[in-house]
DNA sequence: GACGAATTAGACAAGAGTGTCTAAATTTAT
DNA sequence: ATAAATTTAGACACTCTTGTCTAATTCGTC
């Protein structure tokens, strides 16, 4: 037993570099190549270490791919939520602050590197694997639906918005926000800055345009007024 | 040179009946699989044919991948057109026909087999084939959008909607049919006649509270009135 | 500098998949 | 019925991948 500062929680430091450059690489080459057609030598050499290597911290190809998975939904759910808190709960300006919120939330959750890997696996792999793929079902959308939609009931609730249920309106707002980057996500791409502000803009004109209060409660700027351009 | 019935565009009969089942059971076993776990054996076993009648018919693999992928969007559009015949330019009730028109989309040209797989194929092969899938861009989305924008269009100049630009608007039609069965979709899942009916439902009510006209042009009939239940 | 743990390169066996070939069997049309 | 075309089963060579093993090397720590 060692008396050390680190008992057993703390491997060598370059240990843990490999284990994460093996996950980022990991990553890269499943979501690429899908689970069948990436390679162990592959994920090696991008990761920038031996096959042994990636045996010696994952076992086999299998249980580093659930790994994967497991730490993507962790890191996208993170990133969800942190976009959450970020929710206009008091708006100065209901429609600037909600197109903020729907840039912030694409930008940094479905349009980023780990949004994009979870998306392009689950939708790869996910009926290979029922349990692990339910799993994410429960963790993630289970868990950051219910609470985009919570905020939205408030906003509802403090009159800025007219809203009769709030989780059917939180899903179509976010299906607004991403209506024009479908396409886009659809060959794996990322979409540029613009595109995402340019959908969220028009996303969240409509979304306004079906829950707003015609007269806004604390402020007498009227929004649908900017229709054009 | 035969003087036949027959010259050369009708091979024998079971020949194409053979053609027939190679593909379905290799867009299945593709979709199911992706490119790189397909097997061409898995895909003989299930179609009720001998291994050497594919090499026979499609040359290789790859060769059999993009006839597949060309034959689904060639179906895919086809229901797509189809579909888009039924779109309601003279409206009963703008609410019930509107709410007709896109679960007759999703259940013909997104929920179907056909669209299923193409989708999926889109999705996980997409980056490997650039050119084969900006094909299928410009045949599928570039020329089924305008269509879709065109009859919006028409409804609006008709005096059933107030829409500032149609293109937006069709996007976003589909995209708020869809909101509900998004995550279904992210794991392969095919949704029920209900909640296609439910998401198809909400989304047009909500497309209605935003594009609708206050008064209706033609009908005196309250939509938005039926919030309830 | 010396020790122990981790990493590395390389060889290796085992298995699976592709695409070809052949000879027999089956279908289709005449 | 007969002839041509197609399909079939099976064997085959070839390649690629997985996962293991070993011996040498590097790294972090004392």
């Amino acid at each position: 037993m060692k008396t050390n500062v680190s008992p057993d929680t703390t491997p060598p430091r370059g240990h843990e570099a490999k284990r994460v450059s093996i996950m980022d690489a990991a990553g890269e080459v499943f979501c690429r190549e899908s689970f069948a057609g990436a390679n162990i030598d592959m994920i090696a050499a991008e990761a920038g270490v031996s096959r042994q290597t990636i045996y010696n911290h994952h076992g086999d190809k299998e249980k580093l791919f659930v790994a994967i998975v497991r730490d993507l939904t962790e890191r996208c759910n993170a990133g969800i939520f942190a976009t959450i808190s970020t929710f206009p709960d008091q708006p100065k300006d209901l429609e600037v602050d909600l197109i903020a919120f729907a840039v912030h939330m694409n930008r940094n959750c479905i349009c980023n590197r780990e949004g994009k890997f979870l998306r392009k696996l689950i939708q790869t792999e996910g009926e290979r694997y029922p349990e692990l793929f339910a799993e994410w079902r429960e963790q993630g959308p289970g868990r950051t639906w219910p609470a985009i939609a919570a905020r939205f009931a408030r906003l509802a609730h403090a009159g800025f918005l007219d809203i009769d249920d709030p989780d059917v309106a939180a899903r179509q707002f976010l299906a607004l926000a991403n209506a024009e980057l479908q396409t886009t996500f659809m060959l794996g791409g990322t979409p540029s800055d613009d595109e995402v502000l340019q959908s969220a803009t028009h996303g969240v004109r409509t979304f306004l345009r079906a829950f707003g209060k015609r007269q806004p409660a604390a402020d007498a700027q009227k929004h649908s007024a900017l229709a054009g351009a």
